[in-house]
DNA sequence: AAATAAAATTAGTCTTGCCTAATTTTATTT
DNA sequence: AAATAAAATTAGGCAAGACTAATTTTATTT
């Protein structure tokens, strides 16, 4: 098994992968975990010692099947335990974050199993990202944001691609949720902000960024 | 917050600071933790200069107001997680101990209350050591172990002071559990070893450590 | 009380995982 | 293509937390 180190890393390659196309760079991965680097550079090279990731300057950095396997299990951990702490301590969705940060670092043949089977095999994390099976599948990941819609359109909140607490809490403000109904009833020329309404109430205007940062289907 | 060793460092100072009486050397921490007494040394400078504890040649180790506090939590963080990986998860109770000594270091402000509530305020964890509450207040621990009792008496198990696999194992191949009858039915006088009967079946003769190690009521 | 044994401490080392500063390599402009 | 900027890498260092070996202090025997 890894360090604590390790896992983080291979978690932030595996999240860097999810942009496909995107080659992984060393300086990526660094500004993710806040890291110089020259760490990073350490640190790629223990993980292709441990054949965990390959490095080819031309292709950048790609998780081996060993690093693939091993950081999905720690995503799987994360996500289930997210579902845990909303649904079963009862946290709201901006407070689960950190904590199950650190609850997906522990490592026991069964326990992920076992939680599964206590939250009666959620597919979803309460964020919205699809939650990995056993064998390591899962549902694909909501990728339309509400930034991407036609204007007149509308839809429901399926996912948020910002899980930090101050988005989280304006979303909560704005009584924005998993399933909520969103009309995009204009889109500003200037600045690509956005004119929607919420569960049908009185518009509201938002920022481009915000937009991208919520996914729906 | 202390770090994941100053953690370990303070449990295992609560823990020789059960047995009352006894002076807390580097050596015995060195010996429960099964670090050298070299490192023992340095850690207690620096928790000494934290003044998580302080030490004094001739007293030995003892907690400040404060290092009790910061053990107490994590014992209570570790008993509540028993309950749940036993209760909720379905784990034996041969292998709940090394789950909950990762699952202890989590620390959130509210993580261990809201634990407690889901599980019902439990006061016992499933090896029968008592949960301190938030307050840092608990039950008296169980105390008298089944070498103790006299000859001919009949007590219940309240709590294993061993909880180490191999002994919960050996335990459930008896048949021995929390709220097990034993009847002492003898004690043989060369080497201690107890005849006892367990739910009023056959005798069985055990070890005096083994004896040791079962707390009753 | 002296001799011996045990415990505590100091000194120096190692690994992990990070850092800064300097340098080299690669990309992008002009 | 040369100049410049950005990215990657190397070199050297630092703190935490462990270790071993050597030394000093304290306890226990004889």
């Amino acid at each position: 098994m890894q360090t604590l180190s390790e896992q983080n890393y291979l978690k932030a390659i595996y999240r860097l992968s999810q942009d496909e196309g995107v080659k992984i760079t060393p300086t990526a991965i660094a500004e993710s975990l806040g890291n110089n680097p020259a760490s990073v550079v350490d640190m790629i090279r223990k993980l292709t010692d441990k054949q965990l990731i390959a490095y080819d300057k031309k292709a950048g950095v790609r998780l081996s099947p060993q690093g693939q396997k091993d950081a999905v299990l720690i995503v799987r951990r994360h996500r289930l335990w997210e579902v845990f702490l909303l649904e079963k301590l009862g946290y709201h969705w901006d407070e689960i974050h950190d904590i199950a940060e650190e609850l997906e670092h522990i490592n026991d043949t069964t326990l992920a199993d076992r939680l599964e089977k206590f939250l009666d095999f959620p597919e979803y994390d309460p964020h919205g990202d699809p939650i990995p099976k056993a064998n390591g599948k899962m549902a694909k990941p909501y990728s339309v944001s509400l930034a991407d819609i036609k204007t007149g359109t509308t839809c429901k909140v399926a996912a948020v691609r910002d899980t930090s607490s101050p988005f989280l809490q304006y979303l909560l403000k704005l009584d924005i949720g998993i399933g909520t109904t969103i009309s995009l009833v204009e889109k500003i020329g200037y600045d690509n902000s956005l004119v929607i309404s919420i569960n049908g109430k009185d518009n509201t205007t938002v920022s481009q960024k915000f937009g991208e940062n919520i996914l729906v289907e």
